[in-house]
DNA sequence: CTAGCATTTGTTATCGCTAACATAGCAATT
DNA sequence: AATTGCTATGTTAGCGATAACAAATGCTAG
């Protein structure tokens, strides 16, 4: 017991005992067992994270927020890829569970029935990202990506285009993705543009050449177009140098949109139009939350649904 | 007792006792806890892997292939950025062994003496990746940053280009950036090339807008300049729209290389030359070692190291 | 009907830690 | 010297599963 304490900080142990113990463990090469110590306080010192995919995604940079917001807490993240897919979602969330995570961070706001339900039963705080669910499971740290493609819309409509495409996966696998195509399509109407041009292409995500090859479809079938919103920046990077390859002009002849604010979009050349969402700070701050909930909880005080509703903004650069 | 063999397959049980209690565990919302099963069966089912980073690049790919690999065995991973430091590096090989990991992953063949020291006496298999380390703990999956470095170097020379450029970062906390460094100083010396020039800008891993000024340094302290490599895709990216603004014609008035075959290289105009090491390969095939070792672990029949050399190759494009 | 075997279920101890409480030690105060 | 009030250490009893063994049940065959 006395060696359990000296190996926890806070505990009152006299400095030279602790300084024994310290000794012996630096020479046995000792190293607590945290398996036990969770099962004996319950605390795990997990929080569960899943998100669809970590490969060139702002996925990624919602990871590093949450892990940076966590940093000195003791908390560790358990990291899941749903693969975009709420069936492999459903299946982690049960998986994760088993851990006993303090805390769950989903992304998005559509699950399983199965998947609602073990996360609403799971008691610990769940917090959902990157989304803006009408019927949120608790907490809440996201935005609306049909508003924020929609506010796209407009921004281009602003500078004179009238002909704006829209490029995307041929599923609505990736939510996020099929919710900035909503977004467009309403912004579209609500402007009195009636003719929507959507070209889907790939299984989301799509890819940079995907987006390329979309590009080239989109001018087939519609040469007349005159700018070309793309669920992502990558897939506007893509389109962007197809139209090097094609010396179209751009934005001259074309203009090209993407999402997400990637570091390639500010470094392309031309730099691409974007919408910046901010993903570190979701990540961050879903962290934060996540931390008061948790402590919350352990106060056996739990918190009130909180929902943070992050920013977006237009960042106009020079592809349009 | 039974319920937990109902609960795991391959037990012995009768069919009406499993769907009773199926029955009653979906009734109750019930979900096993592993901590507790691990802490008994004395097998945790983790498997640790410290990365750099997961942001932007390679290794978020050798994370991907682990995870494939690793798929239905009932292992999952836990990961950990050690953010190119050796130092957060110990932190978190400590952290990571209080989970009591099955087999631990490690990037990099460099550690802090205790860090060498916890990984060699975990008493569990220890696999480090990307990287030919003299002195490998165990097993090793990885390959020569310094060969291939060198062997692009030979590639431009073959090409014609004399006057060549190493563009990477400003320290050599990035051991595998460091090496390339190393790799086409030594390539250029052996080609009898004497004068290197080598711009460092940045700490590592280097940004695409860092790869961009960069450039400019470079053109502007040496004009003369034929052809740049630069320590990743990322940068080389950065710098080849550098050259776009710069009017600077690629490859007619500079050549320009990158590293790591990622998918920016592939679809940016000019494509760019690079070398492919197969990230997803270094993961997945680490998750097949780390497999066998684990089932030899299991068994009392520790498996004996194993030093796999993954594949590179120059990747010719349109950029040299 | 019962021995004999295979299959299914039950018991007990244990994994390595920590919560909660109990005791010991020690200084300050009266 | 006795009392009080600390702080430091020790004891005991789990946490929730599984390993290992023990018992019960079912089935077949003689």
């Amino acid at each position: 017991m006395t060696v359990s304490r000296a190996l926890k900080d806070g505990a009152s142990i006299a400095a030279k005992t602790r300084n024994k113990i310290m000794k012996a463990v630096e020479d046995l090469g000792y190293v607590l067992d945290q398996s036990a110590g969770s099962l004996s306080s319950k605390r795990t010192g997990f929080v569960a994270v899943l998100v669809p995919s970590i490969n060139n995604s702002n996925f990624a940079d919602t990871a590093r927020g949450l892990t940076d917001a966590l940093q000195g807490s003791g908390l560790q993240l358990l990291l899941g890829y749903t693969d975009y897919s709420v069936e492999k979602e459903e299946e982690l969330i049960e998986s994760m569970l088993r851990r006993r995570p303090e805390a769950i961070v989903v992304t998005g706001g559509r699950h399983t029935a199965r998947g609602r339900r073990l996360l609403e039963n799971a008691g610990i705080p769940v917090i959902e990202t990157w989304d803006q669910p009408a019927k949120p499971v608790r907490h809440v740290v996201g935005f609306s990506n049909a508003e924020a493609a929609a506010s796209l819309v407009r921004h281009l409509h602003g500078k004179g285009y009238r002909k704006i495409a829209f490029i995307g996966g041929t599923t609505n696998r990736d939510t996020r993705g099929a919710d900035r195509r909503l977004g467009y399509e309403r912004a579209m109407t609500a402007l009195g543009l009636k003719d929507a041009r959507v070209i889907s292409f790939g299984t989301p995500p799509i890819t940079m050449q995907q987006g390329g090859e979309a590009l080239a479809r989109l001018i087939e079938q519609w040469p007349d177009v005159e700018a070309a919103i793309c669920v992502s920046d990558l897939s506007a990077f893509g389109a962007l140098m197809e139209c090097h390859r094609r010396k179209l002009q751009v934005p001259k002849r074309i203009a090209i949109a993407g999402f997400g604010d990637f570091e390639i979009s500010r470094c392309s050349y031309p730099a691409i139009t974007t919408v910046g969402v901010h993903c570190y700070d979701i990540g961050r701050r879903a962290g934060e939350l996540l931390l008061r909930a948790i402590e919350g909880e352990r106060k056996g005080q739990p918190m009130a649904a909180e929902t943070i509703i992050t920013n977006y903004a237009v960042i106009s650069r020079e592809s349009t």
